[in-house]
RNA sequence: CGGGGCGUAGCACAGUCCGGUAGUGUACCUGGUUUGGGACCAGGGGGUCGCAGGUUCGAAUCCUGCCGCCCCGACCA
């Protein structure tokens, strides 16, 4: 990147969407509010999806698929799930084309007007929940622990690469359980895998809440999930985890019979992260020079670049360079070799760099005769001379210490970033001037979160897991309030 | 859907106020010299100037209408 991090949101937004289209990530697609993932890009979703998927399938979880199509009549069975999706629902109302002799080309078949209109889903919860009305009889059928990958469609009214396209990719956890108990604990479960993802993988440090009544999932009892901080000090929903009581139970009519032979409606869960983590990776990490990749999610996690002038020099370097990769890759660490000469080396330097390769090898006649190679660091953008006998363990540990370094990194720019307010002035000062995420206390009502996000723009973010519960008041009410919650303005 | 900005070569833009038949950088192609941080020189190809209509001898430029994109807001993972 040519210029440095932008530091006002609008700047730092035209920023953000040059990266994505100049790292080969994604771009706009012609289709209204959609977007192209381009192979780079979807080798880090690639990734995060093969990461996900063991641990689903670690704590229990199989995966099955579920149709595109939901006829509205399931959709209107819940009905507070109506009122929070139907405002961005595509709907399908037509079955067929015809040509048009008037205007010319093709047109909407009349005569192919579908009797019930099928909305493309924006999430599966109601096709899913149809389903396991046949599924589930007695106790012996539970728990039932799904997970799908698909893509879903939700008609925004403005879109931004991987944070909100009209369709984007995701999973989607739906599980069924015996007892409210259960199902409690799968809805937490599932957030502390999600957290754990976030951290472990994404190098992403996150904060674990409840979302308040306001942003609650349409359809929940009870909406978990993981906030990060971005590096322009928003914060970014990376991940929620629903406990939905009885309700999709009551609504679809899915009931078991209990050990006592008693019938009792089901428990349920729902969970989901999207490509939106994309997002996150990206604005988390990035510097003025590109991506910066955490090593667990890079899906080049070494590059190695010759220099050379004659061929006969070149046949030499690859001779160490194909054994470094030979050598690196039997570690599981996943090497690609550029030896192309259609790109000088300062290029190719630019242009890992730029994808945010995490470590870079370079090997030239100067490390021929000195038995070297020299290493660089996309992190810190170090470089070191190390022997060549050396070269693969030192890989190994500077991969460690790259992950390790990007997430503190971003760590203790979100600790440097949250804030305590005790009034509501200092908080609107703190929200204005300095951004971040900012605690305070607040008296539990949706009025006073309302009133805050009108003057402020800032919003609950969570009620956080690990808060201290001490006792205070309101910032806004000056009413009781049984501890501080977390407020940002958000993505 | 409101408020701002913009549509000219693959990409980034100048030219528009003041009308004269399209240009710069980059990318691309050819040849040569280069190669330890996005090389240099020479030559070359590529554009119905978003679309439609109007004014004019003549329109990228002026007028009218439409379409699209971007940013901010409302909505949201």
């Amino acid at each position: 990147m040519s210029k440095a991090i932008p530091s006002r949101s609008e700047d730092y937004s035209l920023w953000y969407n040059e990266l994505v289209k100049k790292a080969g990530l994604a771009e706009n697609s012609p289709v209204r509010g959609c977007m192209v993932i381009k192979p780079y890009g979807f080798a880090i979703w690639e990734k995060m999806q093969q990461t996900l998927d063991k641990m689903f399938k670690e704590t229990g979880h199989s995966n099955a698929y579920f149709p595109l199509f939901i006829p509205k009549s399931f959709f209107s069975k819940e009905a507070s799930h109506v009122e929070g999706f139907a405002k961005e629902c595509a709907v399908v109302t037509h079955y067929r084309l015809k040509n048009d002799e008037v205007n010319g080309g093709v047109m909407v078949d009349p005569d192919a007007k579908l009797e019930e209109e099928l909305i493309v889903r924006p999430t599966s919860e109601t096709v899913i929940w149809d389903s396991y009305k046949n599924w589930i009889q007695s106790y012996r059928d539970l728990p039932l622990l799904i997970n799908q990958w698909a893509n879903v469609v939700r008609w925004e009214m403005r879109t931004r690469l991987f944070l909100r396209t009209a369709e984007f990719l995701w999973q989607e956890g739906h599980t069924a359980h015996a007892t409210r108990q259960e199902a409690e604990e799968e809805t937490v479960q599932m957030l502390n895998v999600y957290a754990e993802f976030a951290e472990n993988f994404m190098a992403l440090p996150v904060t674990k809440g409840i979302k308040t009544e306001n942003e609650r999932f349409a359809g929940a009892v009870e909406t978990y999930c993981i906030e990060a901080m971005m590096q322009d000090g928003k914060a970014l929903q990376a991940g929620t985890s629903h406990f939905l009581g009885q309700n999709f139970a009551k609504a679809f009519d899915v009931k078991f019979a209990n050990k006592e032979g008693k019938e009792e409606y089901v428990w349920g869960t729902s969970w989901g992260v999207s490509t939106r983590l994309m997002g996150a990776l990206i604005m988390a990490h990035s510097d003025d020079e590109g991506l910066v990749l955490p090593p667990n999610l890079a899906p080049i996690q070494v590059v190695i670049v010759p220099i050379y002038r004659k061929d006969e020099e070149l046949e030499k370097i690859s001779e160490v360079a194909e054994k470094f990769a030979k050598e690196l890759r039997a570690k599981n660490i996943s090497v690609q070799y550029d030896k192309r000469d259609t790109h000088k080396p300062g290029w190719k330097f630019a242009e890992y760099e730029l994808k945010g390769v995490p470590v870079r090898i370079a090997i030239g006649p100067k490390d021929l005769e000195k038995g070297t190679v020299e290493i660089a660091r996309r992190d810190t953008k170090e470089k070191q001379f190390v022997a060549q006998d050396q070269t693969v363990d030192h890989i190994i540990t500077l991969l460690d210490q790259i992950q390790k370094n990007i997430y503190q990194k971003a760590a203790t720019f979100k600790e440097a970033n949250t804030h305590q307010a005790d009034s509501y002035e200092e908080f609107k000062e703190l929200i204005e001037k300095k951004g971040g995420f900012v605690y305070a206390h607040w008296d539990g009502t949706s009025e006073t979160e309302e009133k805050i996000k009108e003057e402020t723009k800032a919003t609950i973010r969570c009620i956080p897991l690990n808060s201290n519960q001490e006792e205070g008041t309101c910032i806004y009410s000056g009413k009781p309030s049984k501890g501080k919650v977390l407020f940002a303005k958000a993505y």
